[in-house]
DNA sequence: CCGCATCCTGAGCGATACTG
DNA sequence: CAGTATCGCTCAGGATGCGG
């Protein structure tokens, strides 16, 4: 494929006008990788998702999973049971992405303290300027 | 570490109140992760990053890089020189973010033809109902 | 239970102008 | 060149209510 973009070429053009601006512009997103990854855990029905991404409105759940439907990392099976069963599942493409996400997750989790050190210094340092 | 978050746990608890959320707060926002990504590559002067990270506004490329750097991810150094020379660099940990995060647009830039189908088949499918 | 539509607020961001 | 400050808008996203 020949876009602009090439990953181990020059990140300067490939940051331009690339298909992964679109990827990226999906993470650009409050919720998208919270929703990935409770879906990378197991599916999840509509009102389960919502409980465990914890603060999340109805409104943003909805969208977030039409769009991710959309570009397919994500089912939606309805069972027409009574009350409606909607149940949403990671694709095979979901499952890469979320397993990215679910890296980047880990690592923070594991690295939290040294950007709260990293935090509480930058702040120190700016408070006092001139000791 | 006793969070409430553990990573081979359940990512519904993991979801709530969870330091990751600050990490992944970080991506959801339009520039940072293509900043690093720039940065990733090699360290940049501020006027080279601006035109790196092509469509920045040079207000929200500061306040990304101050982010960055309080947050440990950057370094900023300034050179005394005339005019005022700034170099800004990944630290350790910004490399560790900055890794996945490449291989999160590597995937992306990959995989985007997979995505594109998806998105006309979806749309074909919502556009025509009942044929 | 699932999800759409509407209204409304505020953060995010771009444009512009000004300092060192 | 690098950075700060201000203004104004757009739009993400929260709250609420209705419908299948």
């Amino acid at each position: 494929m020949e876009t602009s973009c090439d990953q181990d070429g020059p990140w300067d053009v490939y940051l331009k006008s690339c298909p992964c601006r679109d990827v990226l512009d999906l993470l650009a997103n409050k919720w998208t990788a919270l929703v990935l990854g409770a879906l990378a855990r197991r599916p999840h029905r509509f009102g389960e998702l919502r409980r465990a991404v914890d603060g999340i409105s109805q409104k943003m759940l909805t969208q977030n999973l039409r769009t991710l439907e959309r570009d397919g990392f994500v089912t939606r099976t309805v069972y027409p049971t009574t009350p409606p069963t909607v149940e949403y599942a990671l694709t095979e493409m979901g499952a890469e992405v979320g397993s990215h996400l679910i890296a980047l997750s880990s690592w923070s989790q594991a690295n939290f303290d040294r950007i709260r050190d990293a935090r509480s210094t930058y702040d120190d340092r700016t408070l006092e300027p001139v000791t």
